[in-house]
DNA sequence: CGATTAGTTTCATAATATGAAACAGTGTAT
DNA sequence: ATACACTGTTTCATATTATGAAACTAATCG
């Protein structure tokens, strides 16, 4: 661990949506370091233009990195090739769809194709949502080893916090939720982790057959669960085999895992 | 300077889509550094998430990253603000559409709404583009102060390269479509920049009245230039101006600053 | 099986980041 | 109007720490 390098990426993740422009001695005072030294990091990292600096003088994250973006292996391997595609299937069922991968015990977006009729401003590429909560997070769990899932949620009773009251908080209706989803092969979000929000998602695996994220349909109304879910869930599962075959995944061997998870 | 965060700056500028995947030594060989400090530089990365490493031990640019995107001051002052416009736009020309900054002499694409006739896997979400033959580009460029265009590109005829037959490569021919441009309101870009595409552009300005970027439609037929640019045009340069209204932009101020600019 | 490649760890020393203090602007309050 | 408090910036000696050589391990290849 190089500490000067450390004390740059803590400056780097200092700024959040809420605070995009610090001050210098706001910074120093947040990471406890002087002044002084802060100068010295921030205007290197402004050399390299991964910080910006305001008229004002406060500092800000910089573009450079949204231009590092297109470098980095996932939205190389996964989002590029995926990306047509979820464009067809956004046609298809003229709702938002998204691509998210597995993060640890979230799940983050890394495309997203949003509906006009979700006018929240925001994309959600670069949010991390929970596993346990959100259709493409229990995409990811419903087919993860058991043991990883437990690991993440058996007798952590603070582990599984509601966001809505349909949030599923138990661990066996958890579970309950991920078995019926995997032999159905998609999952689906009834305002579990935003009210009014519904979706449907699909497991998407790679070279290994070990799932590395998911894939989505969004939007707001109940139907998408409901009269339209056999059409919509079609659509996403067939998307989501489509992306995992260009990761190299291969269907057969897929059948034979399913049957042992089954078996335990 | 901070020499070691230079260094671990330079380890993450390494990485291009063309290569996402780096080896240790590589890394060292081309830095022109020890293995073994490339190694602690890459640690530190790694601790941070800045960097991942793969099964191979080979590393790669850390997910990390994607989540960082979210609280850059454009993506949080114009790209949300912009959004909403931007997919109403889409919705009504069903094409492509654009969302650019300036970025010294180019211009940075942070957001996008890629139509599915384009069948391109990657999204252009972090591609930097040149000023001179671009719609985007030549929005911002017609509206900068016309001794900062000379700047860039009077007497200098190398910075004026060709990247298609179309493409403008005398200052002149620039000067006069940027005048051209400048009375209309928008740009229009005839395949100058890749063949087969044609866009509409239109400024976005600050509350500085300055120029600050642009928005474009983009597709693959003559039509969007042609048949289709009146209505088009209005759109994007209504867009525009929604989007430089949410960035505090005054229009009435921007008659005195045209007349101005006329009258040089 | 030996040789060559890779990544990782260790450690002394040479290099350099650090923090105190002083400086220079800005804006505010007295 | 003047002084004060607040920014960010610069300087510089020294104590910290990053560096690179070498040794180590593990895997790959002839």
């Amino acid at each position: 661990m190089i500490a000067s390098v450390a004390k740059a990426l803590e400056i780097l993740n200092l700024f959040s949506t809420a605070e995009p422009c610090l001050t210098l001695t706001t910074i120093s005072k947040r990471l406890g370091m002087h002044k002084s030294t802060a100068h010295h990091l921030l205007n290197t990292l402004l050399q390299y233009g991964f910080i910006e600096q305001q008229a004002d003088d406060s500092y800000a994250l910089g573009k450079t990195i949204i231009a590092l973006t297109q470098n980095i292996l996932v939205n190389v391997e996964l989002r590029d090739r995926a990306a047509p595609l979820l464009r067809e299937l956004a046609d298809t069922c003229n709702e938002s769809v998204y691509l998210t991968v597995r993060d640890g015990d979230r799940v983050l977006y890394i495309y997203a194709i949003e509906s006009s009729q979700r006018l929240l401003a925001r994309t959600a590429v670069g949010d991390y949502a929970p596993l346990y909560c959100t259709a493409v997070g229990k995409a990811v769990l419903a087919f993860l080893p058991p043991a990883e899932v437990s690991r993440l949620y058996a007798d952590r009773p603070d582990s599984l916090v509601a966001f809505t009251p349909h949030t599923l908080t138990n661990f066996r209706q958890l579970q309950d939720d991920l078995a019926r989803s995997r032999s159905r092969g998609y999952t689906v979000d009834n305002q579990e982790h935003e009210l009014n929000t519904f979706c449907v998602g699909a497991p998407i695996f790679d070279a290994h057959n070990a799932v590395i994220g998911a894939c989505s349909i969004s939007g707001l109304d109940t139907e998408i669960i409901d009269s339209r879910l056999e059409v919509l869930s079609g659509g996403v599962v067939y998307t989501a085999q489509q992306i995992s075959r260009r990761m190299g995944y291969v269907p057969e061997r897929m059948s034979m895992v399913r049957q042992n998870m089954a078996g335990k």
